[in-house]
DNA sequence: TCTGGGGTCCTAGGACCC
DNA sequence: TCTGGGGTCCTAGGACCC
């Protein structure tokens, strides 16, 4: 059996800790830039706030309403959801974080316990360790586990927050519940097409030919199939090494200039490199894109990509910003107004084992040289040794009016409390 | 005026090899 | 007039997730 372990509305409950006040009150927490809802409270789901909400076209809502709106705070929510796991890690020697608010347990071998109560004591055991509330759904394989939960959160005034699928009638009953289109790993067109030929619950779904699941929906289709009919397909996944990995933001205003765009660029490539270092890679690839903004059909549009074939693997931050500002300069053209830019570092191979190139290589004094810049900074803070191409003078800034503190993680913030 | 960010996997088709 | 068989690798695009 696996068990699904969710944070309900993570985001939102995260600020919640920290502020009780705000219990049983709607909240919104945005999205960088403050732009769009990317979390809601229940009580601001029940007041129509859908998820990516454009904040500005709710203004008034949150107005009117009291809504608390959070910019996002993802210092915090990443410790949070650190505390929640390492609860969750107690309860199985076996577990896979599948998201920052979701993992998947393994309880194999755990069959003699009573399941409903185990679920129900992580609920117990989490929210009193971390304040945040959880749901659990506990089933034979990872997509039941899935459903599990959602009935588990639905209905939890019935379930406690834990539901348990351990029969076939649960299970069809279940899935005669749950329309397609919120079964996980079918997205917008998949269900689209579902619907056009007559399947509108996930037991539909699973009353179709596989013929018809393999030709439409490829052999992801399938699997999830057979785990919906309670065969397992899917096992635990192991963390493993990222094969992309990007930076990418809007912007707080349009950039005109080419100055801007590659202080921007800089400051992208610099944050890539660290995250390569981090799991000790080095990319070959470098793909830059810049675009205007696409809602503004009153704005001249542009948009393009460019990928670079690094000449040698190379993690090192002075490196990549000068392949990302030589990317930049290929693909910039003046008179447009950029909204986005982005940088992604691609086709990794492991810093042990470099293939070194005859006639270039990166340059080796950079690797001692970011070990210290590294720990400078982990020690010091984020961006106290910076590239002198990044924006030094500051210029931009996320929009961010109402960040809440880092209560967890910076020692300025921690709350007090008065007896 | 204001609209997020970061990932994964699979497949078909083209280019190429012997 | 007749014109094989069996592979691999890469890429773009499509689908999905949180």
């Amino acid at each position: 059996m696996f068990a699904l372990v969710d944070c309900n509305n993570f985001y939102a409950s995260c600020e919640r800790v920290f502020r009780p006040d705000l219990n049983g009150k709607p909240i919104v927490v945005l999205s960088n830039n403050d732009g769009c809802a990317i979390a809601r409270s229940n009580e601001a789901k029940a007041l129509g706030i859908p998820m990516g909400a454009p904040a500005y076209q709710f203004e008034k809502i949150f107005e009117e309403k009291g809504v608390f709106v959070f910019s996002a705070n993802f210092a915090l929510y990443g410790d949070m959801s650190h505390r929640v796991m390492d609860m969750l890690s107690t309860f199985t020697p076996d577990m896979e974080i599948y998201s920052i608010d979701e993992a998947f347990l393994s309880l194999k071998g755990f069959d003699h316990l009573n399941l409903q109560q185990y679920g129900l004591s992580m609920c117990k055991k989490v929210v009193r360790g971390t304040g945040i509330p959880i749901s659990v759904g506990i089933a034979p394989t990872k997509a039941l586990s899935k459903v599990a939960n959602r009935i588990a959160k639905k209905f939890a005034a019935r379930t406690g927050g834990s539901y348990v699928i351990d029969s076939d009638e649960k299970r069809i009953k279940a899935l005669k519940w749950l329309a397609v289109e919120d079964v996980w790993g079918i997205g917008r067109q998949h269900a689209k097409r579902l619907r056009d030929v007559g399947v509108n619950t996930a037991f539909d779904f699973t009353q179709l030919p596989e013929e018809w699941v393999r030709r439409n929906m490829a052999v992801v289709g399938l699997r999830l199939q057979k785990e919906l009919k309670g065969e397992p397909m899917l096992e635990l996944d192991v963390p493993q090494n990222k094969k992309n990995i990007a930076t990418t933001r809007s912007f707080d205003s349009n950039y005109t200039q080419f100055e801007q765009l590659k202080e921007r660029v800089s400051s992208f490539a610099v944050s890539c490199s660290e995250k390569l270092r981090k799991q000790k890679s080095c990319c070959n690839a470098l793909m830059l894109f810049i675009h205007t903004n696409r809602h503004r059909d009153d704005l001249a549009q542009y948009s393009r990509n460019i990928v670079i074939q690094l000449p040698f693997p190379t993690n090192s931050a002075i490196e990549l910003s000068d392949f990302a500002v030589q990317a930049l300069k290929q693909i910039f053209r003046e008179g447009y107004a950029y909204k986005k830019a982005g940088v992604i570092v691609m086709d990794f191979t492991p810093v042990q084992n470099q293939q070194l190139n005859l006639f270039s290589n990166s340059n080796p004094k950079h690797g001692k040289l970011m070990q210290a810049v590294d720990q400078i900074n982990r020690l010091q803070g984020p961006q106290k040794v910076r590239l002198a191409t990044q924006d030094l003078k500051r210029i931009w800034k996320m929009k961010q009016e109402k960040l809440s503190p880092r209560y967890s993680t910076n020692l300025r913030d921690i709350i007090t409390i008065k007896i």
